[in-house]
DNA sequence: CGGGATCCGCGCTGATACTG
DNA sequence: CAGTATCAGCGCGGATCCCG
């Protein structure tokens, strides 16, 4: 049992997954949205992946869900009050990702010019 | 061809791979390392995988390599200065990864008092 | 010393079909 | 509508061996 010194994993535990910091980016943005909302902003994915990413990140407590029953059913997600801490981290991270993905274009066309 | 708007993958990208966020750490920490001295502190990866991830890293303009033409080999690894820019990200991912480990140790240990 | 080459198992992801 | 169940492909990560 080693102390961890470095804690970035633990954060980056969270989000990765394929769909989750989009799933985080509509949820953030919309609000609160019901399980085909998400489906429909997000059409490549498919339900079982929803469904799996949407179950971790509840199990994170970053993700709230909240069941109406009622027939058809009615399933919403939001983000948690806790959830909320992440945002900032999702902010430097964005931000972050733009930039790079700006400084490895021009990286790139500066090499294809020889 | 879809314009992505959510650019946390980006960054995502950048740093999942199993030993990233601790290569960064001590590299960050160190300033230079050799591949060895790396190696003995991460004792548990193996030489494939950090050649790997580092070569990813040097991909990314993050790290940087010097081979010393020599017997027997030198080979040093090196932030450069625009992967300097990564170290306020991983910053606070590491703040909310060390918060978030807490919160859910005590999350826990609420739900296994009933 | 600092790699490269190869083989392999496992888990993530996806496609598809079914259900209360 | 909001899932669950099952099957299949593939790539990541690891083990092991070889090399300049």
């Amino acid at each position: 049992m080693k102390t961890e010194i470095c804690k970035v994993n633990e954060a980056l535990n969270i989000l990765v997954g394929k769909w989750k910091p989009v799933i985080l980016y509509h949820l953030f943005h919309e609000g609160t949205l019901r399980f085909s909302e998400l489906k429909r902003l997000m059409p490549e994915i498919t339900q079982k992946m929803l469904t799996k990413q949407l179950r971790e990140l509840e199990d994170e407590d970053i993700v709230q869900r909240v069941v109406y029953p009622q027939v058809p059913p009615k399933v919403e997600y939001s983000i948690t009050e806790y959830g909320k801490s992440l945002e900032p981290v999702l902010n430097v991270m964005h931000e972050w990702g733009s930039a790079h993905a700006k400084h490895m274009k021009e990286r790139r066309s500066k090499v294809s010019s020889y």
